[in-house]
DNA sequence: ACTCGGTCCTAT
DNA sequence: TAAGATAGGACCGAGT
């Protein structure tokens, strides 16, 4: 293309650009078209650079458009139809901005003095607003002065809302009545704002600063003026940007507050709502409200916990208990309109409510570092704060591939997606489990960072893979290119470097200087960036490969991924090989050693001696031995004995884990029932008390024992109820499973009774199974843990027997002891079978009750009231009982209470709190139940 | 009684 | 429009 021909193209495509954007006022579409020179990514090339096209439009928005008429062809005179491939056409603005200007997210930038001047007409709500050219600005890199976090101001708020009876609030009928605000200065341990907003009178609360007012306006107008007044960077809380933030918006909408929306940084630039799901295999589906408040960061705690952490449940009540050990009342919404509709005192009460619930989203930030970790993952990675919540893993390695690429001078493809259904490859091994009860120490050998390392060692990239034509056609001389175990062809890094390699040299190099300097470190603040730093390169460092194999992602490249985990494949079984004919009695070892598993990267060796010590002798002896074979920088390591060592199945085991031959470090379990979130607690428990009981007291008769009792427990309904909660995750909306199950069965009953608080999409519904009609299936009998509690519905112990801890019993137990079934789950203990409370639906309703001798329980004929003949003369004794029953029910209500009472943090008010997450609850309620049942008993006596 | 596919969650 | 990967065990419902 000469000169002319660019400036023909252009005219043709500013044409059809018009044609595209018929209604956008622009002088100019296309800004510029220049000739540059740059090389695809893709594939080997000899040629160093090709010419290509750089294709300047007037506004971000239009370069889809772009792309789209580009995509489809244009008529050019001479050359007819002609479509064309666009490179780096979807990268999104903010992300190709920053790239430009070499701006990672979270770092500082300086503004050089001289190089702004003040804006003529303000444009912000910001404390600085001035004019520079974008390209005057010096991004600095986190090192040094610059490493350090910035003082941001951080905004925690919760709302209440006033809902209707058995409704969940909704902006368009239910007035907010709270909002509660903390604004801290980061790396400050206390919030230098406290208050909140009331609607109607409130009594004070000591360091609060509270502000009622006698309308909702008021209420919304003083929230917004807050805003703009406090100007916070980052605003965090519990679930606000599915409900609060968007609550207040379209609240402030249905009363007509025009002016309410306007909490970002731009001048008159309104807030906008939009519903957006967010979809992948990693993170499952969940629902949300994007709202864009320009220049703040929304940094919502329950996005941050499910992202993070496998919990069973993500109420803030829960989270709050595992994390801050600290609970927190959860009070039904139904109440909380009886609260504001009372007096001054009782919206105090709801006040602290709000306000603990501002609160510990803020502890939740600082106790997990959340701040440094963010902030250090947008630095590595270079992508915005915001986008680490909002978008997926992919969008992490897509950054630093294209920062890696202008430097290098190559452009990224946008490739057509490929189909689902080819890309499909093959994984890792899993070597074939001799499972057993190990009582010789297990040593473990493990590839440090295995599919990096294999990137690294191979050269490994898109800019190395030779296409199968080239290969035929270049004639690469052997030494210059390595096969992989799968059939694709790289060159080697003295042809072309590959740009993915040196990305994980670069990670990994970082990672140890992160965590030398960590150990150097003494103050906590930089201390808690560098284990930010540390964690974040690991993680990526890891999620490259993911990216090369992931098939609906911006660059797929199965060839790369198939390729590494062929190396892996063969690195494994080598590895097993090596051990199995080096250390072997004809080689002068002691015992011949056997791999007796391993996984992916890890081979478990039983080398035949009988201690510690000495298994850590061989593991390192291997482990250095075998690294020899292999290409840098893959290394074996040795990282511990397993002792004993309770091999179940692939990828489920047990065992004692030693670091040093002194002492073990703890009990490690892998991928059974004590660390899978599918099972009750019941079964968890007792799992974990068995396996401490078998790996540690090394008390095999203990552990029987404890489960017979467990057992004997569970049938004589003796069980607490929050150890029989089952919960599951519900991984799609309704209509789109296949098959019945308890949980989503459960989900769509309880959208029946009350469609605003039933589960939704990524929420994990928790249930209990209950007595049911005989051969029910378990989705019948599934039902909310609450509402049993509630309505004295009997749960069906034999489910829980026989579908919940036998066959998990069995697993443990039957590599260890003979005749497992029978001595656990056949004998006396399974027989006391308890009459439990008879059901109050169906047929039941009818049936009239009779009274039974309160004390032997059989039936009493008519004439009787209290004892039957036999026991006729025990009257002294068993009224004593009858009373010592009620007053031990009393005290034990009484002390479940009091704890309740200061969970809520006043001793002198009722007990409001519902919480299916606190243990405490359901046996409050229990309690609660039994008292009163003891009570009527004690009453007959008075006939 | 058995198999098979759907679902969930974990290991690496 | 955007969404890291595959291997694998356990359970349950449904069909044969």
């Amino acid at each position: 293309m000469n000169p002319d021909d660019i400036s023909h193209f252009h005219k043709i495509l500013e044409g059809k650009m018009r044609e595209v954007n018929r209604n956008t006022k622009v002088p100019k579409f296309v800004r510029r078209i220049e000739l540059v020179h740059k090389r695809s990514i893709m594939y080997y090339q000899q040629q160093q650079s090709h010419p290509f096209l750089k294709i300047v439009v007037a506004l971000p928005t239009m370069v889809s458009g772009c792309r789209g008429i580009l995509d489809k062809g244009i008529q050019i005179d001479g050359l007819g139809m002609r479509s064309f491939m666009t490179y780096e056409s979807n990268v999104l603005f903010a992300l190709r901005f920053m790239i430009d200007c070499n701006v990672v997210g979270g770092n500082w930038i300086e503004v050089p003095a001289g190089k702004y001047k003040k804006t003529s007409k303000s444009l912000s709500n910001c404390q600085l607003e001035f004019d520079c050219l974008y390209s005057e600005l010096i991004s600095h890199a986190a090192e040094g002065e610059f490493s350090k976090m910035a003082p941001f101001r951080i905004l925690s708020f919760d709302i209440e809302c006033a809902g209707r009876k058995g409704h969940f609030p909704e902006p368009t009928h239910d007035p907010v009545i709270q909002v509660a605000n903390l604004v801290t200065l980061q790396g400050e341990d206390q919030p230098f704002v406290r208050n909140i907003m009331t609607l109607n009178s409130c009594s004070p609360i000591v360091g609060v600063d509270v502000m009622s007012f006698d309308t909702e306006r008021e209420v919304l107008i003083a929230w917004k003026e807050f805003i703009r007044e406090v100007d916070p960077d980052i605003i965090i809380g519990y679930n606000i940007c599915k409900f609060d933030l968007p609550y207040l918006i379209e609240r402030a909408a249905t009363l007509g507050i025009s002016e309410f929306p306007v909490l970002g940084r731009i001048r008159n630039s309104r807030v906008r709502i939009k519903d957006a799901t967010f979809s992948s295999r990693q993170y499952g589906t969940r629902e949300s409200k994007e709202v864009t408040v320009e220049g703040r960061v929304q940094f919502d705690l329950l996005q941050v916990m499910q992202r993070d952490y496998k919990l069973s449940s993500y109420s803030l009540n829960s989270v709050s208990a595992h994390f801050l050990s600290e609970q927190k009342e959860d009070v039904h919404h139904s109440i909380i309109s009886d609260l504001q509709n009372g007096n001054a005192e009782t919206r105090r009460r709801l006040a602290v409510y709000c306000l603990k619930d501002a609160y510990l989203p803020q502890r939740l930030l600082d106790k997990l570092m959340l701040i440094y970790n963010y902030v250090e993952m947008a630095r590595v990675t270079g992508v915005p704060l915001s986008f680490l919540l909002a978008r997926g893993q992919s969008i992490k390695v897509l950054s630093q591939l294209l920062r890696k690429a202008k430097e290098k001078n190559l452009v990224i493809p946008n490739v057509k997606q490929a189909g689902s259904e080819q890309g499909k490859y093959e994984g890792a091994t899993v070597l074939e489990p001799k499972a057993g009860f190990y009582e010789k120490p297990i040593a473990t050998l493990d590839f440090a960072s295995l599919y990096p390392s294999i990137m690294m060692a191979y050269n490994l990239c898109y800019c190395t893979l030779v296409t199968p034509e080239d290969v035929r056609k270049l004639n690469l001389p052997p030494e210059c290119i390595n096969k992989t175990p799968s059939g694709e062809t790289f060159v080697k890094s003295n042809l072309q470097k590959g740009i993915l390699p040196e990305i994980l040299e670069e990670l990994l190099t970082a990672r140890k200087r992160a965590k030398a300097d960590l150990k150097e470190a003494k103050d906590p603040f930089e201390k808690a960036v560098l284990d930010g730093r540390q964690l974040a390169l690991k993680i990526s460092a890891n999620s490259v490969y993911g990216f090369t194999g992931a098939t609906v992602a911006q660059l797929p490249c199965l060839e790369i991924s198939s390729s590494v985990t062929s190396y892996g494949r063969q690195m494994i079984e080598h590895t097993k090989k090596l051990v199995e004919d080096k250390f072997t009695i004809l080689g002068g070892y002691e015992h011949n050693a056997e791999v007796i598993y391993g996984d992916t990267d890890s081979v478990m060796v039983q080398f035949g001696v009988p201690t510690v010590e000495a298994a850590m002798k061989l593991g390192r002896e291997a482990a250095e031995c075998i690294s020899g074979t292999f290409i840098k920088p893959i290394k074996l390591e040795f990282e511990k004995v397993y002792y004993p060592y309770l091999l179940i199945s692939k990828k489920r085991y047990a065992g004692l884990f030693w670091t040093n031959p002194d002492k073990f470090d703890k009990m490690d379990t892998k991928g059974i029932e004590t660390v899978r979130r599918d099972n009750c607690l019941l079964v968890k428990n007792l799992v974990t008390e068995c396996l401490h009981k078998i790996l540690i007291d090394r008390d095999v008769p203990g552990a029987v024992q404890f489960v017979k009792n467990t057992i004997s427990d569970l049938l004589m309904n003796r069980m607490d109820l929050s150890l029989l909660v089952i919960t599951k995750g519900l991984t799609k909306t309704g209509d789109d499973y296949e098959v019945k199950a308890a949980h989503v069965e459960l989900a769509e009953r309880m959208r029946k009774r009350d469609a605003a608080t039933a589960p939704n999409v990524g929420d994990r519904v928790p249930y209990v199974i209950i007595k049911g009609a005989k051969g029910a299936k378990a989705f019948e009998k599934s039902e909310d843990p609450i509402y049993v509690l509630e309505n004295n519905i009997p749960i069906d112990p034999q489910y829980y027997l026989e579908n919940q801890i036998s066959k998990p019993l069995l697993r443990i137990f039957e590599p260890i002891l003979k005749n497992a079934s029978k001595e656990l789950l056949q004998g006396s203990h399974t027989r006391s079978i308890s009459i439990s409370t008879p059901s109050t639906g169906g047929i039941m309703k009818f049936a009239k009750k009779q009274l039974t001798c309160i004390g032997c329980k059989t039936l009493l004929s008519n004439s009787d009231r209290t004892l039957c003949s036999n026991c006729k003369g025990r009257e002294a004794e068993l009224y004593c009982k009858s009373v010592s029953q009620v007053s031990e029910l009393e005290q034990l209500f009484g002390r479940l209470w009091t704890q309740c009472q200061e969970c809520q943090g006043s001793l002198h008010q009722d007990v409001l709190c519902t919480s299916r997450d606190c243990p405490i609850f359901y046996r409050r309620k229990k309690a609660q139940k039994d008292m009163a049942g003891a009570k009527t008993q004690l009453d007959r006596w008075s006939f």
